[in-house]
DNA sequence: CAAATTTGTATCTTTTATAATACAGATTCA
DNA sequence: TGAATCTGTATTATAAAAGATACAAATTTG
């Protein structure tokens, strides 16, 4: 049941940063179901626009039902019902919970094709340059709503063990497996980034809204590279969890992410 | 030697559009270093904008130092050196790696006071309603430019332990443990999230960015919560990077981060 | 109740982004 | 060399966003 969110917002810059800026407090917690935002005339200062500026992106944050707003009470914050919690990711059982995703979501395939090795791929891989990858980008939802957008790259010569179709269904880790690869090792890297117009319309939301990004490089048993992958995933939807328990004696400690073990259960 | 990435960019809403298109296509190698756009006539029909409009974007690009223009031959993509690496951030050896960050980075403490826990710190730490915290922001910098924006809240019993000027100095984590804080466990959340007014500002970058944004709660041996820290981090001058290595037999095999290895070195 | 605060509404002006157009200068290539 | 292709520059016009201002209506507070 979620809205296209297609933005009858104000589509120029200023009123919109400050409608993305406060959705966010609200979608991460900073702003509560029930806080009272500050005056209208207190967020121009804040935000260093006008009043009627501020008052486009209120108008925007209340048509979405993120907010009520009370003449002479002031502007309050409404997420109940509204706000789903994101889905975590637990950083320890990380693969087996993404096969079970693939089971629980749906992916769509928007592009599919071979080409050359784009450089950053050819060097992560470690591929010959110029070597031949299939390309695929696919968005996965869950309920309906999509909450990722994936980018993989593989060299042609193992992604010929499976079919585009297989794609569109299989998590791409599991046809690998089943392609007899011996998968290895795999090292990620986190950061954020923003979303551009295709990314934006692929998982319906704004252009501009932050996203958290993932880069993901498998190795087989050789250490030969057999996926890339760039993913993109909403905040509001996505989180990676991270449990952290400190091991050691006093004189060589040192903090180690804690395996399979849901945080508070006793060791 | 990092530009503050003041953004005298095009701040309206097409321009904008088109140039975080094309840079996104820049960054993530869809368009390689050497690579030439299409001429400006051509991307104005393609993004449907004018002329005029593919130009800021192309100006903004090129003041990035991600193009170079030339008339009467066109626009290159030259990406070599200019795509500085950010910091990385090492999952496994977390905390070490953030002490010792602690010596090579500066601090700068923005505010400093004491009040009620708000909700979500009080559920998180686990306090009775209305105690006590500490709150206190710090920008971290390095090389003089800032790089993370840190809101800590510690229950105002341990924060006693330490003065306001400790923490323009030493990292919290190592305050704690001068405290005589046991530090047992932590989690950790990573999500992306957008600037505000204030955190652009403190970390000099533009409003409507994309951060990188962490949660982390540390308890006690006694599992009492001890911080509670919500940190963001400009994801050009940070990553989290996680290996991961395959462990256990066909039948119950998971993934588990690899720890204090780094990635390609042998087992 | 009266004063203060806050949102709602309306109007007008200023600023900024975008567009349309024309032409000059640089480069490439036959 | 000369035509074709591109970027560089300039001008003017149109549209959209943002700002300034004033006042009305609802609510809270003392």
């Amino acid at each position: 049941m979620n809205k296209p969110e297609k933005s009858l917002l104000p589509e120029g810059a200023k009123a919109r940063q400050v409608y993305l800026s406060l959705r966010d407090q609200i979608a991460d917690g900073r702003l509560e179901d029930g806080d009272g935002l500050p005056p209208e005339q207190k967020l121009a200062e804040i935000f260093r626009v006008s009043r009627v500026t501020i008052r486009r992106a209120l108008d925007a944050l209340a048509a979405a039902g993120l907010v009520v707003r009370r003449a002479g009470s002031g502007t309050t914050v409404r997420t109940s019902g509204t706000v789903g919690q994101p889905m975590a990711m637990n950083l320890a059982t990380l693969m087996p919970q993404l096969v079970e995703m693939g089971q629980t979501t749906t992916a769509r395939l928007l592009s599919f094709s071979y080409g050359a090795a784009p450089e950053f791929v050819a060097s992560a891989l470690r591929l010959e340059p110029k070597e031949q990858v299939q390309i695929a980008t696919r968005v996965r939802s869950a309920d309906g709503t999509p909450f990722s957008h994936l980018t993989t790259y593989v060299p042609a010569g193992i992604a010929e063990n499976y079919t585009e179709n297989d794609l569109a269904t299989t998590p791409l880790f599991k046809l690998l497996e089943l392609s007899g690869v011996q998968i290895k090792d795999a090292h990620q890297s986190v950061s954020a980034t923003l979303a551009g117009p295709d990314v934006a319309e692929a998982l319906g939301i704004a252009v501009g809204s932050a996203l958290l990004s993932l880069r993901r490089v498998v190795r087989d048993v050789n250490d030969n590279g057999v996926e890339y992958l760039s993913a993109l995933y909403r905040p509001d939807m996505f989180r990676l969890e991270m449990p952290l328990t400190r091991v050691g004696d006093d004189s060589a400690r040192h903090w180690q992410p804690a395996i399979g073990k849901p945080p508070g259960e006793p060791a």
